[in-house]
DNA sequence: TTCATAGTTTGATCGTAGCCGAACTATTCA
DNA sequence: TGAATAGTTCGGCTACGATCAAACTATGAA
């Protein structure tokens, strides 16, 4: 039959164990170098640098030239949330990376996924601005009610300066840890930087875990806590 | 790093082209037989069946049993779904396919699936049996109900013998045109004898197509007709 | 300049995985 | 019952692609 786009190519370039740690080091949104990536791959730089540009070939990942440097990062949000979806796949059938460690606890309650909030508390908010009414999911895109906006706002979030952008405002994304859609987006991405900025959770370096600080539990289960 | 599921086995599985025609095949969410997915992959049945039981294991697909015919179909709808989020990556970078034409359009009406009913009408006649209560459906298998008895017996239907065999006399087939469950087993048979018998239908030697006489579909419509 | 670091290209090696045909099992048909 | 069809398993062949080291280019530092 062989109807729609080819996906052996692009499904084959993630299958090769190398290339896949790559992108998973690049989860979480920041640009490595090359010689970064070959590390977090386990390959020499020769081998990581033919997969690089195989990776950028297919637009998976878009390098930037700095220096004598070169920095790789993901293309964009749809790739992040392809690799995500391809995550959820793999653990249903308990493909997970060895054991579980510590640190993967950590990474389902709060954890950044490419520029946004995933986990459990991604989850969370997302289904309590669903609830609210302040965003309405249309398939798997969402878009924000007046209410909506007017929520962002008071939130310091630049709304108008978002919509400039060429990224879409508001989209779900399916989350791996607990199955359910969480906020991507621009608008996702502001919440996130938000909430760093007021001081209630931080990214740790050179790992896609999100501390979440005692101020900032209380805050975020007065703002997205389930209600009785 | 290595955090999170490991996704390079998945995507590995799905890289391969022949796996890819094959999983590309299902998603319109119909079960077809290994020879079928064969010949959409272009290999051979060996291959085939190679490619099928890795896909089983990592839960892409689901086989089903039907007589001396194995039906796969994809697991769910999230296996789905990624597979389309994959060729939403492959469209952006320009790898499209030939489309093909329509299939058959008399199998799609009636049809023989080994002994007994299949296509539109054997989707229609069980869920009519389904409707009325005189079948039971029990996950993969059915049962006929006190009222599923008298009716079989007024249809001219011998039960008593039927139980005899060793075959069950109700399980239920999935139907790859209509992708919905009809009735098998020696009911099931029994059930398109006695059609033919009436003059209702009459198969064609060599195809598997079914000939519905006029009289056959009034009679069909006024037993197993949708009622307003 | 000259040296050092970052990354690319090339060529050779080597494993793995896809492929087929043939033999085998299971189920149906006649 | 024997013949035909659907699917699985096995063994051997082959080819693709991942890998590395070494040579090469490009940028920055001394």
């Amino acid at each position: 039959m062989k109807e729609g786009p080819d996906i052996s190519r692009i499904a084959a370039l993630i299958g090769d164990p190398a290339r896949a740690n790559i992108l998973t080091a690049l989860m979480d949104g920041r640009a490595l170098t090359a010689s970064e990536l070959a590390e977090e791959a386990g390959v020499g730089l020769s081998t990581a640098s033919g997969h690089l540009s195989k990776l950028t070939e297919a637009a998976l990942i878009t390098p930037r030239k700095s220096g004598r440097h070169k920095y790789f990062h993901l293309t964009d949000a749809e790739v992040a949330a392809v690799l995500e979806a391809l995550m959820g796949l793999a653990a249903r059938t308990g493909a997970t990376r060895v054991r579980t460690g510590p640190r993967d606890a950590q990474m389902q309650v709060a954890r950044v996924c490419y520029n946004h909030l995933a986990g459990r508390m991604g989850v969370q908010m997302y289904s309590s601005l669903i609830g609210r009414g302040l965003v309405v999911e249309i398939g798997e895109d969402a878009s924000l009610s007046d209410a909506g906006r007017t929520f962002a706002e008071q939130f310091g979030i630049d709304l108008k300066g978002l919509e400039k952008g060429r990224t879409r405002l508001c989209r779900t994304c399916l989350d791996w840890s607990e199955r359910r859609n969480h906020l991507a987006g621009s608008l996702g991405r502001a919440m996130l930087d938000r909430m760093e900025e007021q001081g209630w959770m931080a990214r740790v370096p050179g790992q896609r875990v999100i501390r979440v600080t005692r101020k900032g539990e209380r805050a975020f289960e007065e703002m997205f806590g389930v209600v009785g």
